[in-house]
DNA sequence: ATAAAACTTGACCAAATGGTCAGATCAGTT
DNA sequence: AACTGATCTGACCATTTGGTCAAGTTTTAT
């Protein structure tokens, strides 16, 4: 009991990969627009232009698409914060954080709301998969923050709260885009709201942070 | 052709408004949890108590059980930012917002999260709602801060990004609690955690804008 | 060319869900 | 007590939805 998925050993098809690429794209455009519950196989293979039984061909269930997408999205989600480097200059390694974030959002920003989606209710759905890989990096990058602090090279907040305030700033202009659009008049797509935003944001977490 | 609703016109019972009552505070915590598409009328039933056509017989859809505790919850939502003054001490107004809002977030996370549902999904059910208000506060409490780095008593930023990242880092602790809880060991309604949030984000907006 | 394997779909099913309705019960007024 | 309007519910209905299946069609390897 447990054996979640029974992957076919076997090499992959040329169309099967093509119509698995095809299934999460449709996927990832509507699960990020309606959530997990507001979304129905129908919208997807509609989206994925492919009958409903043939999209369950590929993914068993409305489940697995959802898992097989959030877990190929997971790795490039973090990859951002992967790259802050103990070697770098500190206040440079942050702020490249920010800005890599905050391209984030304007190039990816129904990834993000996938997971704001799911998190915000609880993340009933993909507990299991943050628990341990986010729980891991987060604690090893607030780490290395934590001593540059305490060697005198940043000025001292707590690490991971500076880490919440980086992800809040900098998702909440894909996550609530429809908000941000409807004060500013244009999101964050916009090439001249795009600069403003990144200088913004750089600014802030450089007055929060230099010496 | 627009007749939305059919308000009756006699004054409330003490039933009516007992269960309306209880119907909202249901509604709050099943929208809150699961989104609009996401929740079902039977489980706001029976989270209220009653059964389905009992109900209905107070509201007469889904739809609008969620728009009544949308538009009654606005008000005491943007309670804060209302309170913002051009008389008071420009930092200290400021702080004070950032104060509230993060009370609001350990005193009302269910609120957040259903505006955050909403807005996340692209605020289909309530843009009218908020395009005016929200814009037009907005707007007004964002001059008065912008007047304040005119008249040299604040450090110069965009108001309206301003107001965005005090937004986002405060509502993040609603918002995302699950994944804060999971990194933090424990939620903003822990007390210590609480004065630990708080105090961070007082820390970073005074040094972005104390001259 | 042909057989096996891979792929595709119309038709279908059971469960869930939003909502209705006729009639029963209850509360307040006289 | 009796009447009236308000409140309440079991039974029901139509639609939506996740998922299956048998029977076709296309690809691939030989």
């Amino acid at each position: 009991m447990g054996t979640a998925k029974v992957e076919k050993p076997q090499r992959k098809t040329r169309i099967q990969r093509a119509n698995e690429q095809k299934i999460l794209e449709a996927a990832l455009e509507v699960f990020s627009q309606h959530g997990f519950r507001g979304s129905t196989i129908d919208q997807i293979s509609e989206e994925a232009g492919m009958s409903k039984p043939n999209l369950l061909y590929y993914f068993k269930s409305k489940q697995d698409i959802h898992e097989t997408l959030l877990s190929r999205l997971l790795d490039s989600w973090l990859a951002p914060m992967r790259a802050l480097s103990k070697d770098g200059d500190p206040l440079e390694e942050i702020l490249n954080y920010v800005r890599l974030k905050v391209e984030m959002s304007r190039d990816f920003p129904r990834e993000s709301r996938l997971f704001a989606n799911e998190i915000i209710q609880g993340a009933p759905r993909i507990k299991p998969i943050l628990e341990g890989e986010i729980n891991d990096l987060l604690n090893e990058k607030a780490a290395i923050i934590g001593n540059w602090m305490e060697e005198g090279k940043l000025k001292k907040v707590d690490p991971k709260h500076l880490i919440f305030s980086i992800w809040a700033t900098t998702q909440h202009y894909a996550d609530f885009e429809e908000q941000v659009r409807m004060v500013l008049g244009r999101g964050i797509d916009d090439p001249v709201e795009f600069e403003n935003t990144k200088a913004f944001l750089v600014n802030m977490f450089t007055s929060m942070l230099k010496i």
